[in-house]
RNA sequence: GGGCGAUUAGCUCAGUUGGCUAGAGCGCUUCGUUUACACCGAAGAAGUCACUGGUUCGAGUCCAGUAUCGCCCA
């Protein structure tokens, strides 16, 4: 495997060495987390399970590639590491891709058993499970892939069934009545997130309800007449005018007959309020119809109003889903579709002088993204965690670092527990976003009319009302109850129960621990029957970070004995925004819950957001998505991984302009845009090569909007040159190594590191300056800072000054060649959690070159550059003098340079250099690198004799000559003289400005105005010397 | 409506308790294939730090307001 570096090719090629690479990590199992030895620091980080409904994209790059560089840090720092992989069901998103697959021959879900389409579910996970796992191992992800978890394998499931079974047990869990966002057609409820506002040109109508035992009336304004007969009250606000007049008045509902009342709450917008565009459409009289919209739900909650549901599961008007004053007037209107029912309320209403107006009036309407028909707010019992409890929600609040939370949490009462007081967030704004939400919050719907998820267990019953027994809704039943499976007092099983008096039914709700199939088959014996719901994809994800551990039962398998107690709390978890309220949360309340107050992280570490180049989301319908495997086969991974980190930025979203593939030529260029109907910029559906006249190709969005990508019109995949920087950094590496390897021949250690030649001291300096500056980088969760760093060691300093500076000198040096060798070494390791691959790849070849290390830098040998101990430099290698004298040689190289290039000279063409006296030594110090870099031949003294035709600088407030072989530009010379004197004359003016501020000079700290000073001297000298050298031309 | 952020070179972005003659990469211009690398090297041009006020000896940085854009929550 390890062959000469002579065999090493000219340039990297990452498709030929990834695969070897992958292979060697997975053989050594590097991810494979042993629990820590006694005193070994522990390091875990739980992987935000992708979901299983589409393969992994650029966001998913951005947020592994960042879990990975911690992992691989602390690895090589020494901890055990542990980074804990998985996948989501992703319940809704799941079924959903699902149904749309199903469609394709022409099948309904609904035309399946639902045992038949959790099978298909089940394939479709297989397969995107496969496709997710294995990009991350091609990113070069080190989870610890024995480990793997998904949130419905068994292992979660039974933490999911005893979560739920102990929060039942408690009180947490809760049962009633809700609106879900209800799609008529498809009936099923659906997740805010999948339902899609559209802007629908609709009217506004004004209905009169005549005020009781008045010839009055109040006029509402509604936008949807048809849910009228579910009112139960007309509301304004209290700052109105006239409510003081029909305060504790009643209006009778048309066609219903229902007397409600008028109530005040300062939800209803006033007609005439300006800053609110709806007010124009205002009349400052609401009807209130809880029970079909959320805003008027909530006014129903506040006011103790009932909620009339008037329609049935298929949007149609009912009487037999809790509509039941249906009067004789209203009785035609039953069984309408709502859109007829619309119609005729309104016709009703004209005939009877009751409707006031029509305005058109365009507005928001959510719409089904399955059936496209508009949504339903839709009442339905529901199953609830009561997280506004003190015990989930307060403890949330109570895991915030003091440092980040405003004010005092809400108290506890008693001693601190573990856990309070742990959570940091990075960047700290985002603290409050947590704060704010749990101080904002409500309790969580978690069941789903869905197939695909982990099934409610709780098997329901409804029996007669026995005698004597009324309880509040959820309560255990009384000591001697004799209703079905009450008798039975087993740990496993707990029973609540709900009466109905008016009804004279009782329902029970039986719920059972994990591993309790005896139980279940009894209630299925004695007539119960089990929720048909799933529960909200976020609970078994909230149960993450005690699930994947084993809990509640970590000894059952091999693979998660003693998790829980080596790595929970995890130490970071690297996440979005928006996942803060959705899953962070969550995560705390229910660690804390079911292990004493102890916390699942105690970081929280947010990343930016990957947009477009126009600033907008990736997404499929877009089709601006770059998917990574595009990326990794055209510039390969470490390019991939560099961007990633570059981009991880503390402030911003990042823009990554989106560019096209030629299929022709495979050459990248940015595509022409669009807008699309939505008001999105997207690439064009075809586009024109740039490489052949006349030929043309199918971009994404083209394919989304219908255009066949064919042999005569490829389809062109997305790419961004944004990647290059990447791709040019891994070669760099590359032959940097290559070239380092050829000159370490015969290294020697080194007798004492002051006896080293001066770029040998600056170079440990830098190196030893730059280790510690990394480690801030990342312990800062600052990965864009981490990357410039290792741009500028790598690039800038080892590069193109080390490996510049020691050309002259490396091939008689032993002691250079151990200086190299170390140097190589140490900025590989420091490279490789960003660039896994080429630093492993060049690994053997480096240490087949003998033990590295200097004093002061003890670099032990390893077989892999994965397990590599981190450099840490001893403080000792800082040398200040030879890095103020380095970068005097370096401003004296790039004078000469600037000087050679302004003049025109021959870049082969020797000169002589003539120093004041003053800049002798350091310029004899640096006399092979002088002649290497920029041609000087020789050294001299400056005498009184000025050379003729030759140039001059300043430097130090003295004169500086280059005596070229031929003669000089004199016109060039003096447009660059006069350039810098007017550059320096410029400085000297806002120096002096400075100085003449007597302000400054008395308030400002002593050591800025001495400087400035200096400076100002500086200058004055550099001046006087570039203008000598203008006479003197 | 509430909250959070952004606005710095043609583009993408840094700029850590105020001390700056404002930086990097890409792109652009000029020069260069002296055996590590053209996926390279050398040099250069390029910015009213969104706008208006304020605090300060000093503001890209702090405060207030305005404009535009984005995200999250309702």
């Amino acid at each position: 495997m390890v062959h000469s570096e002579a065999s090493l090719p000219r340039t990297y090629a990452p498709a030929d060495c990834e695969p070897l690479v992958r292979n060697r990590w997975n053989d050594a199992a590097i991810g494979h987390a042993p629990l820590p030895d006694a005193g070994q620091t522990s390091y875990a980080i739980l992987i935000p399970p992708p979901n299983v409904t589409s393969a992994l994209h650029l966001g998913h790059a951005l947020n592994n590639t960042l879990q990975d560089i911690l992992i691989r840090y602390h690895r090589m720092c020494g901890a055990a590491t542990l980074w804990m992989p998985g996948t989501d069901h992703a319940g809704i998103a799941t079924q959903t891709v699902v149904e749309k697959r199903l469609l394709l021959s022409g099948k309904k879900r609904t035309d399946l058993s639902r045992e038949e389409f959790i099978n298909l579910a089940q394939d479709w996970k297989d397969e995107y499970e496969s496709v997710i796992l294995g990009q991350l191992r091609e990113m070069g992800a080190t989870c610890d892939w024995g480990r793997t978890r998904f949130t419905m394998d068994p292992v979660c499931t039974t933490a999911v069934r005893h979560a739920f079974f102990r929060l039942f047990q408690d009180g947490l869990i809760d049962r009633g009545k809700r609106l879900v966002n209800w799609d008529p057609v498809t009936q099923t409820a659906l997740a805010d997130d999948e339902v899609e506002m559209e802007d629908i040109a609709g009217h506004m109508w004004y209905l009169r309800y005549p005020i009781e035992g008045s010839d009055a009336y109040v006029t509402v304004a509604t936008t949807r007449p048809e849910t009228m007969l579910g009112d139960t009250a007309v509301a304004m606000n209290p700052n109105d005018p006239r409510a003081e007049a029909l305060k504790g008045q009643h209006v009778i509902l048309p066609i219903v007959g229902r007397r409600i009342p008028i109530i005040e709450d300062d939800y209803v917008i006033m007609p005439g309020d300006e800053g609110d565009p709806k007010a124009a459409f205002a009349t400052g009289f609401l009807k209130v119809t809880p029970a079909h919209d959320p805003n008027d739900w909530d006014i129903g909650q506040r006011h103790d109003l009932e909620a009339i549901n008037v329609m049935a599961p298929d949007g149609s008007i009912s009487d037999r889903h809790g509509w039941e004053d249906v009067s004789a007037e209203a009785q035609p209107f039953v069984g309408m579709s709502r859109e007829d029912a619309r119609t005729s309320i309104v016709e009703w209403f004209r005939d009877q002088d009751l409707l006031e107006n029509i305005r058109d009036y365009s507005h928001a309407v959510g719409h089904s993204y399955r059936s496209h028909v508009p949504i339903e707010p839709y009442l339905s019992d529901q199953w609830y965690v009561c997280v506004t409890d003190d015990r989930l929600c307060g403890e949330a609040l109570r895991a915030m670092s003091s440092d980040q939370h405003e004010g005092a949490p809400p108290s506890r009462g008693g001693e601190p527990i573990a856990g309070d007081d742990a959570i940091t967030f990075t960047p700290t704004r985002y603290a409050k976003t947590f704060q704010q939400w749990h101080e904002n919050l409500r309790d969580w719907c978690i069941s789903r009319q869905l197939w695909w998820g982990h099934r409610i267990p709780v098997w329901t019953l409804q029996t007669e009302l026995p005698e004597g027994l009324s309880t509040a809704p959820l309560s255990p039943p009384p000591p001697d109850c004799t209703l079905p499976m009450c008798e039975c007092h087993d740990e496993g099983l707990c029973i609540r129960i709900s009466t109905e008096p008016a009804d004279k039914t009782a329902t029970l709700f039986a719920c059972c621990d994990h591993g309790r199939p005896d139980l279940e088959q009894a209630l299925v014996d004695a007539g119960f029957e089990q929720d048909p719901d799933v529960l909200d994809t976020w609970f078994s994800s909230a149960l993450w970070p005690l699930s994947t551990m084993g809990w509640p039962i970590p000894d059952a398998s091999p693979d998660t004995q003693g998790l829980l107690d080596a790595f929970n709390p995890t130490n970071v978890l690297c996440t979005a925004r928006e996942i803060i309220t959705l899953w962070v949360s969550r995560m705390v309340m229910f660690n804390r819950y079911f292990l004493d107050g102890r916390v699942p992280f105690t970081n929280v570490y947010i990343h930016p957001m990957v947009q477009d180049g126009h600033g907008q989301k990736m997404s499929k319908s877009l089709g601006n998505g770059v998917d990574p495997r595009d990326i990794i086969d055209s510039h390969g991974t470490d390019a991939l991984r560099l961007v990633m980190a570059q981009i991880a930025t503390s402030t911003q979203d990042v823009r990554l302009p989106v560019d096209l593939v030629d299929p022709y030529s495979g050459e990248t260029f940015a595509p022409e845009f669009i807008t699309a109907p939505g008001g999105h910029q997207v690439a064009a559906p075809v586009q024109k090569s740039p490489s052949k006249k006349g030929a043309e190709m199918v971009t994404v969005y083209g394919m989304l909007t219908g255009e066949e990508p064919t042999d005569e019109r490829p389809m062109a995949k997305n790419t961004s040159s944004r990647f290059d920087i990447g791709r040019n950094f891994a070669n760099k590496i590359w032959n940097a190594a290559r070239f380092a390897m050829t000159r370490i021949e015969s290294p020697q250690s080194v007798e004492s590191i002051t006896s080293l030649r001066l770029e040998d001291r600056w170079m440990l300096s830098r190196l030893a300056a730059a280790t510690r500056a990394i480690d801030e980088s990342i312990t800062e969760y600052r990965f864009n800072a981490y990357a410039e760093l290792l741009y500028d060691i790598f690039w800038r300093d080892f590069c193109d000054w080390y490996l510049e500076a020691i050309k002259p000198s490396i091939q008689t040096n032993p002691q250079q060649q151990q200086v190299l060798r170390t140097v190589l070494d140490a900025i590989l390791r420091l490279l490789h959690p960003v660039c896994p691959f080429v630093t492993e790849t060049l690994w053997p070849h480096v240490q087949a070159l003998g033990p590295a290390g200097v004093d002061g830098l003890v670099l032990p040998a390893s077989d892999l550059a994965a397990t590599a101990s981190w450099p840490t430099p001893d403080e000792a290698l800082m040398d200040d003098a030879a890095e103020s004298d380095t970068a005097r040689i370096q401003t004296l190289v790039s004078e000469i340079r600037r000087a050679r290039l302004d003049n025109d000279m021959s870049p082969k063409a020797e000169c002589t250099l003539i120093v004041p006296t003053g800049l002798k030594t350091i310029a004899d110090s640096a006399a092979d690198i002088l002649s290497a870099m920029c041609r000087i031949a020789s050294i001299s003294v400056a005498d009184n004799e000025r050379p003729a035709g030759a140039i001059a600088f300043a430097m130090d407030g003295q004169e500086v000559l280059l005596e070229p072989a031929g003669g000089i530009d004199l016109d060039a010379e003096r447009t660059r003289l006069a350039s810098r004197a007017q550059d320096l004359e410029n400085s000297i003016a806002s120096l002096e400005g400075r100085l003449s501020n007597a302000s400054y000079v008395e308030k400002a700290p002593a050591h800025l105005v001495e400087e400035t000073r200096t400076q100002l001297d500086k200058a004055k000298a550099d001046l006087d010397a570039t203008k000598t050298a203008i006479e003197a031309l």
